[in-house]
DNA sequence: TTGCTCCTCACGTCACGTGAGGTGGC
DNA sequence: TTGCTCCTCACGTCACGTGAGGTGGC
């Protein structure tokens, strides 16, 4: 995992490789993801090959937080980065001349996906931190049995 | 997601209909479970239904935490779970006469392993934090824009 | 020229989902 | 008898893994 300000600090267009470097995956992942139109490269190259640029790899670490962390499937990740966009769909919008009421439902709706979101971290958090607990209990019990077991019969 | 104490406290054997919405799974990953030999219930009928004991949903609870929370492989988890029997094991090993030194080995493997994991929830425990804690910012950055945008044009 | 990385098929794998067809106890 | 749940195949699916065979820039 590679830092936000590393990533906006580098900023070069990577090849699939080193792009699948920085987000701790496989060119395959990346080639898969591209496939699905969950996340395509910016750029490509003269001989097709794709170039990531720094706001790919930071959309490419938003997807990884929310497969490994919240367990996700690719189709739900896709509603929730494109519900991301909507500050720049905003900007689109207000550039347009689109009505005050279709800005605030598109930035009201996003505030939703965002909330729904935050509660399922919410409750994600609890449940680890509930099973770390258990997990240190069980690590006191076996180092008492642990030092019941020396007492009982004491190293060489 | 069922309490500990409730499953306790119904000390009976459940088919694996009941076992499976006990554990939020469906029959068929319960049965592919058996096949991999990661949880094979404890009783059968003489119709050949698998009969699951408050012991098997116990289990089943802890390879669920294990695949949700840290997104382990089911190979991963079964090397958990079996040492998760470390002190029946070491029961075992007491009752056969086994030297003073095995018995200690078994128990600091055990404490090891556990200690990994509880590295593992800790670290999963910060960037699930830290993932919040973007999205709280974000969140906040969608309100104010929501204001700025109901300051512009009030709503009729 | 030799490595290295890239490309597109295309088949394999893991952890199940989903019927297909049939059996068994209130 | 009618539902309901259970059983065993067995093929489908999702998210890639893993070569197979070939191209492109230091």
């Amino acid at each position: 995992v590679v830092s936000r300000s590393s990533l906006a600090a580098s900023g070069r267009a990577l090849r699939i490789g080193e792009a699948a470097r920085a987000l701790g995956v496989t060119p395959r992942t990346l080639r898969y993801w591209d496939e699905l139109g969950l996340l395509a490269p910016s750029g490509h190259t003269e001989g097709g090959e794709r170039l990531y640029a720094p706001s790919d790899v930071e959309r490419g670490a938003r997807i990884r937080e929310l497969q490994e962390l919240l367990g996700f499937s690719l189709s739900q990740i896709g509603a929730v980065v494109q519900s991301d966009d909507v500050l720049e769909r905003l900007r689109r919008a207000r550039a347009e001349g689109a009505p005050a009421a279709a800005q605030r439902r598109l930035l009201t709706e996003a505030i939703e996906a965002n909330d729904e979101l935050l509660a399922r971290l919410d409750d994600t958090l609890g449940r680890v931190a509930a099973f770390r607990d258990e997990r240190r209990a069980k690590r006191d019990r076996l180092r008492a049995r642990l030092r019941a077991l020396a007492a009982e019969a004491p190293e060489p």
